[in-house]
DNA sequence: TATGAATGAGCGTTCATTCAT
DNA sequence: TATGAATGAACGCTCATTCAT
């Protein structure tokens, strides 16, 4: 039959191809020393054919940013109203374990890098991230340690405080394990590193005199 | 006659000239987006001369390293010894006070970035720092946090955890400021962050059932 | 079923569908500046498949030469022969609306401004241009003009001349109108444009003593 | 002497040198058209080193458009001034001869071809175009014809109009006379075609029955 | 030692042209 | 005959680095 003729990849998957070609050059080179050559010859196709699908190379870090942080949240904000019926700490530990895993992925990793480090230099990115993100992800995590507040599970502690803080370390975490400065001299696992995580968060935000809640 | 000209910066001093300089640039436009000639400007000298002391713009970001984030660490070493009288505690809140002041020096967040974002890309730096900063900072901690235990002024956390989850949260906080990501939306001033983040870390680490230690 | 088909354009009419589409585009950003992509879909075609018909870019625009400025004279030549019975001013001033209203025609305007920007460029196409619209265009303006100097209508001008100033006007104005660079400032309507230039050239060739016999 | 070793191109005439450069090449290739790589290689330097002395290439045509067309309207615009006494026949008769004299400059000629063929897709460049330039000739003329008219030796024709017909005249023959559309056919000397320029004009503005003021 | 004019490889991006379908 | 995804050479412009002075 005809089908066997020609095995190129279909045309449907080139976005995702050089998708995933700027993901390990972004995270290679960071955002500035990525060459869109290399993007294009990583990804299997040529220089101009990434222009038929992203405007240009912002573009594709937005992408970037749109697979992994924004789908995130997306992903957390529905299980936050489908989940309205747990407690706000049941509710906090399900996002946070959903964050760590997130955190653990080599794509968020470089996209958290690339912000930190370069985002400053690309005005628009920054108000993207900014809008789409930082002030999103800051509403989401308002409401829930509200509900927690409000519950008496959590201390009366400034709701953006506490987001601020939780960010913090997770954010901090995924950068120090892409990096390897997390794992290497305490060889301990992943899953003992999120129980620190949540262990010293919850400690934080009990109740004052109160055994913390999420330590179980 | 030609003795006027004695008013001219020495010769000795040109590296330091040019590094005080690329720090300044640096910092404002990140590693790859610094130009040499505005640190040669901005050095007050020729664009030529920064040859004659550094080899290429890597070996200044390698300086500036040693220049700041070493210099820092030995100082908190110096002041440890010298407060060995004072409770845990108050050693903490002092050595916090010092990481805060650091945090929020241009410096200091400059070279944070950067070591974000470039160290990977040049093993030899990124081991030179494991060595000279990140192992011997959490040598630093154990022994406070350990004290602290001992002490029954915190509760029995692993002090590793402890070090790793307080240098996160300043360490992004550093980030945080730096890029305007901290400041915007609630206008907070310096002294109320730093709060939180005493407040939030003391809770974490307060003996389960007790009032929060830190917070007074 | 396959009938409703049937209403697409004929085969046929591709090449002037395209050539249309060419002449916008064209006109909006010049030669250099077209972009066949732009072309083929205003001409509601594929990009490939303007290649069935022309060999490259600069074919369409001989194409358009042809259709447009060769057309024209022909025109002009047939009035001519047509209105033998008019006195020369008349027949003149006729001539010079007709050009005028050619003149306002976006389809000679931007001829006018490629024949002047890009024929140089080829040194064939140069020559078909001559043969065929200038030595054309003179011969017919020098009978013309000789007929009116005979009659005492015009003063004893080079017809020559006369022919050449004449182009000249309104070959600049056809360039300017175009550009914007006659409207702005005076709201001149299109009508008076006119009557400035016939009343300046009928002054010009005027029987010196006598009345403007174009002016009335 | 230490004198004869280096005979290189002092840096001073370094923008002069390119200009030229830039002169030809966008002669025979236009505004577009032309490559900084060739306008660098005929000036005998690299592609940076235009970039030492023009900040982008639109800038370069904008100092060559200062060079001719600005410079010329300087010096009309003292000439004026200092020729008070003359009458206005013979001020604009010394005008004509100095633009007539620009007009056979291959560096004008350039110009013009250039202002009328693409200027529009360059829209600062039109700006700057329109009012260091446009706005300021009409000024000029403007004064020069009222002058004439109040006077009595023209007939009391729109001075604008009378300026636009003139320099629509003039800039044709450019672009003729350097196309090659003017010379050929009829040898006519440069001395002649200026002649024929004047006679025309001053017939057209001559005060009605009276002789041609400008024909002698 | 110090200069700064000069270099040219390299970047992101565009678009005329090709060719498998 | 018609498509449009893919190509890749070419462009304007930047800037780390060199080198004659």
């Amino acid at each position: 039959m005809r089908n066997g003729v020609k095995w190129r990849r279909l045309p449907e998957e080139r976005p995702q191809q050089i998708l995933e070609a700027a993901f390990e050059v972004f995270g290679e080179h960071g955002l500035a020393g990525a060459r869109l050559e290399d993007i294009a010859r990583r990804a299997g196709v040529a220089k101009g054919t990434i222009y038929l699908y992203f405007p240009n190379k912002e573009a594709l870090f937005k992408e970037m940013i749109r697979q992994t942080v924004i789908a995130h949240l997306e992903r957390s904000e529905r299980d936050f109203v489908a989940d309205r019926g747990a407690s706000a700490t049941d509710q906090l530990r399900d996002y946070m374990r959903g964050l760590w895993s997130l955190t653990r992925s080599p794509a968020y990793q470089v996209v958290m890098r690339l912000v930190i480090a370069e985002l400053q230099r690309f005005p628009e990115l920054m108000a993207f991230y900014w809008d789409e993100v930082v002030s999103r992800k800051r509403q989401f995590l308002d409401r829930l340690f509200r509900r927690g507040i409000e519950a008496g599970e959590f201390r009366p502690i400034d709701p953006h405080v506490a987001g601020r803080m939780m960010a913090s370390m997770f954010a901090m975490h995924a950068l120090w394990v892409s990096s390897g400065v997390c794992a290497p001299t305490p060889p301990t696992t992943d899953e003992e590193l999120f129980e620190q995580l949540t262990d010293f968060f919850f400690h934080a935000v009990a109740p004052v005199g109160a055994i913390a809640p999420g330590s179980a």
